[in-house]
DNA sequence: GACATAGTTATCATAAATGATACCATTTAA
DNA sequence: TTAAATGGTATCATTTATGATAACTATGTC
């Protein structure tokens, strides 16, 4: 195979679907969309956010962001629930044991 | 009043029953019983948690601790739950509206 | 076109979480 | 009574989230 086929091939499935699916399933993906979910159905832009919780919206937008790659305190999420009329849940969900797929 | 009872009355709030059931209500606080159950459900102590995770016991004890004062971030409970074989959920539940109590 | 609104991205400074080391307290077993 | 095991606390260095500012894209309205 040639290098430059390689390499295609290599960012080609980083942003395929399936490393896609796999990153929608994370944790950190979920939050943001819920967090972006509960702002649009209180009807607050980032910019009004961002007010309530003495910060600027560029700081909003970085939180909410999905190609942002921070992990954000609890706290910090708290802040953001609460604004907008929320509390937050942590649960712990038992992990299913992985075993090797024999086909 | 004098000001060494007053002191006294101050310190005494502090860690009054009150105070203790609003604090256990926080969601840091519940996170950290959470971590503690998980951690001891699985069979580890805090040392062989932390050489899971490539730190050190100390750290571990900070995290769990309720009297220490920090907000961990995500991720560090996302690693420290699929050590111990969980995965986590945030939900965001709506807050009732306060209202002034006139009794 | 000009203008405002909403959100994104980049950068730098600051605050805070985390890592590492050392030491202390308590409990339990030899 | 020692010694090991487990967990807690304090401190410092390092990493990283967050705050602040500026510039940018995209959209819609006049």
């Amino acid at each position: 195979m040639r290098p430059s086929f390689a390499n295609f091939k290599k960012k080609a499935l980083e942003n395929s679907d399936v490393k896609q699916e796999y990153e929608n399933l994370t944790p950190a993906y979920t939050l943001r969309k819920q967090l972006i979910k509960i702002r649009k159905d209180a009807g607050f832009t980032q910019e009004e956010l961002a007010e309530i919780l003495h910060t600027k919206k560029s700081n909003i937008s970085r939180l909410e962001n999905v190609n942002s790659n921070i992990s954000p305190k609890l706290s910090t999420i708290e802040a953001y629930a609460k604004a907008m009329g929320y509390q937050i849940e942590i649960n712990f969900i038992p992990q299913a044991k992985q075993h090797i797929n024999r086909t």
